[in-house]
DNA sequence: ACGCCCACCTGGAGGC
DNA sequence: TGCCTCCAGGTGGGCG
C-alpha cells in the first residue's frame, strides 16, 4: 500500500518522533520478513543514538550513530509506529525498539506488518550503497536526475503499457498503483499506451503529472484505503483527491462518463476512456 | 533481454 | 453464525 507519499509521510514524522532517542533494547517476532531479520542483526542497534532517517523511494533508512543503519521497506501493509511506554502492541508487530529520550523519557517503536511482505534490515551504514535492492532503482522522481530528457530516454523503445513503465522501479522508483493511475489520469494518457510510442509531448505531461501526484499525495499526508497510517497512528487524507484509482463505475471528474477498470500484469487499473487517449 | 505472471501473506468485504 | 471467494497500496524470481 505504501507507495511514495505514504513513505515521506512516515519519514517526516519518524524525524521527529524517534531522532535523537536512544534505543535501549529491541525485540523481534518470531514470523520471518521478507528478506528475514535475526535478534543478532537487530541488537547491533543497542545503546546507539538514532541520528536521521531518510526515504529513498518506497525504502525508509533509519541512521544510527555506532554506524549501523535500519534499511526498511512497508510492502503493503507495513506501519512504523511510535508509542508511549506500555501501550498495548497489535497483532503483527514484528519489531520493537524500546526508546529513551531526554530527561529518560520512555517510548517504544514498532514495526508492524500483517502481510509480512515488508522488510527490516540492520546494515552498516557504509555499506548500503552495496545493497541490491537500493541499487536496483532508478532515480526518485523529486531527484535533479528526474528530468523530461531523462524519461524520454528510459521509455523509448519500450514495448510494455505506459502504467507497467510507470510501475517499474528501475525506471523510477516510487510511484504505485494508485498515484500510477492518478498520473495517467492527470496527463490524459491511456494506460494501455505502449511507453514506446509516446510523443514526447505527452512524456511532458507525464513527468508534470507523477510530480503533481505524488505532491498531492504528501500534502495530504497520504492515502489511507486500507491499512496505512501514519506515525502517530493517523489516516492520511489523499483519498478524496484521488480522480480514478477505486472510483470504478463513478464519473469522471472531467467529462462525467463511468470510470473503468482493468486488469494489468494482475493489478487493476482504473482510467477514463474518454479523457485518457 | 525483455515482458508477464505468480507466489509470498493476512484480513476485510460480500454472497449465500 | 460460518464458509467460500475475491480483493488489497509491493517485490522479485522464474518462465516463455
Amino acid at each position: 500500500m505504501p507507495e511514495l507519499p505514504e513513505v515521506e509521510t512516515v519519514a517526516r514524522s519518524l524525524r521527529d518522533k524517534i531522532v535523537g532517542k536512544r534505543i535501549v533494547a529491541t525485540e523481534r517476532s518470531d514470523k520471518t520478513l521478507r528478506r528475514g531479520l535475526k535478534q543478532s542483526e537487530l541488537d547491533r542497534l543497542v545503546g546507539a543514538r538514532i541520528t536521521s532517517v531518510e526515504r529513498h523511494a518506497k525504502f525508509l533508512l533509519m541512521h544510527a550513530d555506532n554506524g549501523w543503519s535500519v534499511l526498511a521497506h512497508l510492502g503493503m501493509t507495513g506501519q512504523m509506529l511510535v508509542r508511549p511506554d506500555g501501550e498495548e502492541r497489535p497483532k503483527h508487530t514484528h519489531v520493537v525498539f524500546a526508546l529513551e529520550g531526554p530527561k529518560r523519557q520512555r517510548g517504544e517503536f514498532w514495526f508492524v506488518d500483517p502481510r509480512r511482505f515488508g522488510q527490516f534490515s540492520v546494515v552498516e551504514t557504509k555499506r548500503l550503497g552495496e545493497r541490491d535492492e537500493l541499487r536496483a532503482l532508478g532515480p526518485d522522481p523529486f531527484s535533479d536526475g528526474f528530468t523530461v530528457e531523462f524519461l524520454v530516454e528510459q521509455l523509448r523503445g519500450k514495448q510494455t503499457p505506459t502504467k507497467s513503465a510507470l510501475m517499474d522501479q528501475k525506471i523510477f522508483a516510487g510511484m504505485g498503483n494508485i498515484y500510477v493511475a492518478e498520473a495517467l489520469f492527470v496527463a490524459g494518457i491511456s494506460p494501455k499506451r505502449l511507453a514506446g510510442k509516446l510523443k514526447r509531448a505527452e512524456i511532458e505531461k507525464l513527468h508534470a503529472a507523477t510530480r503533481a501526484v505524488l505532491t498531492l499525495g504528501i500534502d495530504n499526508r497520504g492515502t489511507s484505503i486500507s491499512d496505512y497510517v501514519d506515525v502517530n497512528g493517523n489516516v492520511g487524507e489523499n483519498e478524496a483527491f484521488l480522480q480514478v484509482y477505486g472510483r470504478e463505475d463513478e464519473p469522471c471528474s472531467r467529462c462525467g462518463k463511468p470510470i473503468l477498470r482493468l486488469t494489468q500484469a494482475g493489478r487493476s487499473t482504473f482510467y477514463c476512456k474518454a479523457c485518457q487517449k
